[in-house]
DNA sequence: CTGAAAGCGCTTACAG
DNA sequence: CTGAAAGCGCTTACAG
């Protein structure tokens, strides 16, 4: 590719010169600036960005690092994130870490190395927190409260009322024992949904029945069965997740329980799986495009140094679908 | 951060000196290396990759391009990618193009300019092969034949063969009236699917049906009534992909079909979700990860110049599970 | 307004 | 074996 050298010896003007009129950082006479745009025109110039990177201390690179790209939570939210970055004018570079702290380690340190210019984390290393924080990096946390790192910033839905929401919506629909599978424990959203529902249920007069669960598939496998053994005569259950659900509706089918005659069910995040599946997921929504793009938001701003930090906490609400009574009634809100 | 000549002044040697021991790139005097390996220990000095970029014209990254990143069979794709990258320790860089041509040659562009190594392509812009040919970066084609750019590498799956196994499956197990869903006729996967099924049909003397699809789940939806409609005795659906073949499903049960009893399904991917799902998606695997990892491992070599073009057409083979009738019987071969 | 110079942080001929 | 110098391709003080 052509480098400013060439461009400023045919446009007869010195690289500087290019470099201003290109970016339009000063003043620069007509005429030069109109034979700079002619041969940039003519050559199809584009600066070198690993030259600017260098200089600028500054890649335009926002990193994200993300568990697992596979499960569809992270990767919509990715998506929406790269839409974002991309509107912007910033590159994303992808980390999965598969929970592997060396690997996030290792590409947080890397990001620095690059001159990137900020770090997304879908994850939960308090490891990596001190990471970034040493290394002086811009970062959002994303799906975490985080309260021992003063100066970062974090997005997340409105896991509390998430957690009353889809318990009182079993309720309403007429459920007598619902079962609240709770997150992992060092998650602050397992922790809130599962107060939400703990304060649903003092609400009600109910008393709370759970069982712990991770968020993964697998886990709602082994974590359904536990409950058909504890619980036999549940009719309700809140699953930690949408792929959790899915695993949840496989074992009741398997067990020849009805849904949601017998049992209804409800998940956590909306992922676009839920309406794919059939019967329909109802689930508590998360809006994983519009905290996405806040996240992009919110770390150029702190970039920029633009704003002074702030974090963001994303309503949630029920959408009811064909896991519950309540889609064959009249009332359905069914989107 | 530290820089090298820091790490030079410290350990009382040349910023070359430090070079040479921490790149191994020749030979240096023992108690030197020690003195400059103790500082670097000490300091925890890493060189600055835009710098390297910069000098190498080699930032080590490689970009991926894709239509969707939300797509499952993307997602799995990338997510493969990522690891071998990782492995190779190489970055990756993402774009989801939404099929924005002009968001693709824009990245491709950018990532010639940030001195990546490679592209990765996993879309499908005639204009895409011109631009990378143009700027001379190495790149590897996915999911495509290509063959207008011989000096491109590509690698597919043999959907020739799922054309043929996918049908010959309905047909063994009883099927006498199958309909192929055939995908996007400017793919040469599609093409080729539905040539197998020719072919099959041909073989055993039964007519071909066929209807034409995309190859997401709204395409999907749409076929489905269209196949209900044009081909009310079908008995047996090989849709486009497993995302379609959710959307077949979901427009069966809603016409009250019984699958696998009515009509009988076989899917195309094999990603993860099809096992997922309730009932579970007979299907044909492609071998995602291992396409992915072989994408990076080409790409890798062409960078290097330490291979000649080798394309790579990998088998593929049926996943018969729960929405073929196979599964029920004691042939069964569901993992 | 504009060019020459210095510098971003490395790496690699080039001498010695 | 090793250092001083030049260079990767930009950008921005600094002079004028």
């Amino acid at each position: 590719m052509i480098s400013i050298r060439e461009v400023a010896k045919m446009a007869g003007v010195s690289p500087a010169t290019v470099s201003r009129v290109m970016n339009g950082t000063a003043k620069v006479n007509a005429e030069k600036r109109n034979r700079v745009l002619r041969v940039i025109e003519e050559t199809g110039f584009k600066p070198n960005e690993a030259a600017r990177a260098l200089y600028r201390r500054s890649a335009r690179i926002i990193g994200i690092i993300v568990p697992n790209i596979d499960n569809p939570f992270f990767n919509e939210m990715a998506k929406a994130i790269e839409e974002e970055a991309y509107q912007n004018d910033y590159r994303l570079t992808l980390c999965n870490s598969d929970n592997d702290a060396k690997k996030e380690l290792h590409n947080i340190e890397l990001l620095k190395r690059m001159n990137a210019d900020g770090i997304i984390l879908l994850t939960n290393e308090e490891q990596l927190f001190h990471k970034v924080k040493e290394l002086r990096i811009p970062v959002v946390v994303m799906d975490r409260e985080v309260t021992d790192f003063q100066d970062f910033i974090y997005i997340e839905a409105d896991h509390y009322e998430g957690g009353r929401i889809s318990a009182q919506l079993l309720f309403e629909q007429g459920c007598k024992k619902v079962v609240h599978m709770r997150g992992p424990g060092n998650l602050s959203s397992s922790r809130k949904r599962f107060d939400g529902y703990l304060d649903i249920c003092q609400k009600y007069h109910i008393t709370p029945h759970y069982i712990d669960c991770g968020y993964h598939y697998e886990d709602g496998l082994q974590a359904a069965t536990q409950i058909l053994e504890k619980f036999p005569d549940a009719d309700g259950i809140v699953a930690s997740n949408d792929m959790v659900a899915l695993a949840v509706y496989k074992t009741l089918v398997q067990n020849e329980k009805q849904v949601p005659k017998d049992i209804q069910l409800v998940g956590f995040d909306n992922i676009r799986l839920s309406e794919i599946v059939t019967p329909e997921l109802t689930t508590v929504e998360q809006p994983i495009d519009a905290m996405g793009r806040q996240a992009v938001r919110s770390l150029i701003n702190r970039i920029n140094r633009t704003e002074t930090k702030t974090n963001h906490t994303f309503p949630v609400r029920i959408i009811e679908r064909e896991t519950t009574k309540s889609c064959s009634e009249s009332h359905c809100s069914n989107r």
